[in-house]
DNA sequence: TTTT
DNA sequence: TTTT
């Protein structure tokens, strides 16, 4: 993709570890979620705080970093191309999920800041996807 | 939004004419599809063309100007915040939307011209919205 | 300006604490400049090192946050509007200068954080400026 | 060079055909300058038309292109690195250049069009180049 | 002149 | 589910 024509650019902080995969040809990948943080001034003239969640998935040499370097809570900057896939759920419902094919991801901030816990390691997405 | 924390980016034409609205509370707004076009060379070595269609919504003086200036096919750079909202349909399921909220929208190509004057605040509005 | 049209965004480091100064209209400005960092692997396999450095302006209120948070060495995130002026330096030679004109700064890793309020309408000054 | 570290994006015209030449050790470098276009109300509440130029520089592939398919005039999107070099003019002074080294050509508007692929690396060179 |  |  012509990264002009389609670019998502987003800086915040890892909610989980990522979840590492390998597809059945052998490549891997990795999804996190990114939180972006905003406060801003409502009708009101209160001050909220607005949290979106975003979803991002990386493949190959970038999900291998990604397994590496990254870890709740971290701090990064990535960019990548917006996609959108329609999935059928186990209840046979169609579903539409928007997502972010990372091509740059920097860490950002000093070192891991989170201490790992001994895991129960929570997957965070129930659909099998296939590329 | 400080817009580079939460940045999306997108060249590409007007699938339709936008859809035009008036919130409860008097403010306008535009919604609209456009498609990005990719063309890549898949595993098998094959040109390939990809479309992706994006939902965006324009607010206030945005809807205004997507209302007067865009038409379908309508040529156009973008640039918004990505949001994820949830809803439930009519026959009572959850669905999740993801979309950008402009506030920046330039006229490309040839046609009549209008440069939408920049909106750095994304407007926040407490009322609910339908889909 | 239409953010979309002239746009740069740099990550890196301040190289020294801000220069405030006061026009004589009585707006603030905050001069410094930011390295960006890359390594790089050049023709011979090597890995090279590259830093960057870019001059940055900003005025009014973004001015007042820099000069309260912004330190020597502090990793930023800015956006902002590239320029090209032209002055005569003090031996009469005529000389170009380029510069970023701020009009977002996030601060990122530890430290003291504030979070400026994006100013989208970069302002504009008939006033001649020395540098 | 992580282009999310160091990025510009311009939306504009080109001033004139593209200036083509080959290194010596045979890369073809396409230069060409971009315009872009601003209106803003200054202080006087008067509508100011603000033209600025900006120096650009494709290498390989990205100056074929240039070189095939760009024209005076010619509307275009593009992405790159911001770089900034010294160099000593014919007079023997010291003089400071900014530009733009290209990684995403984008050709909008009417007439021929060619979307160059993209080139995420920007390629360096260790040789010294003229001006 | 920064940072890792 | 993050961060300040």
């Amino acid at each position: 993709m012509y990264a002009i024509k389609n670019k998502v650019q987003l800086i915040g902080n890892l909610g989980q570890f990522p979840d590492i995969r390998t597809t059945e040809t052998g490549k891997k990948l990795a999804r996190f979620s990114i939180a972006t943080n905003d406060t801003y001034r409502n009708s009101r003239g209160e001050r909220v705080r607005e949290t979106l969640w975003h979803a991002v998935i990386a493949w190959g040499k970038l999900a291998e970093i990604a397994e590496k370097y990254l870890t709740k809570g971290r701090e990064v900057a990535v960019a990548g191309k917006l996609v959108h896939r329609e999935y059928t759920d186990k209840s046979g419902i169609k579903r539409f999920v928007s997502e972010i094919v990372l091509n740059e991801l920097v860490m950002l901030g000093g070192g891991p800041r989170y201490e790992a816990e001994p895991t129960d390691e929570v997957e965070h997405f129930d659909t099998e996807m296939d590329n």
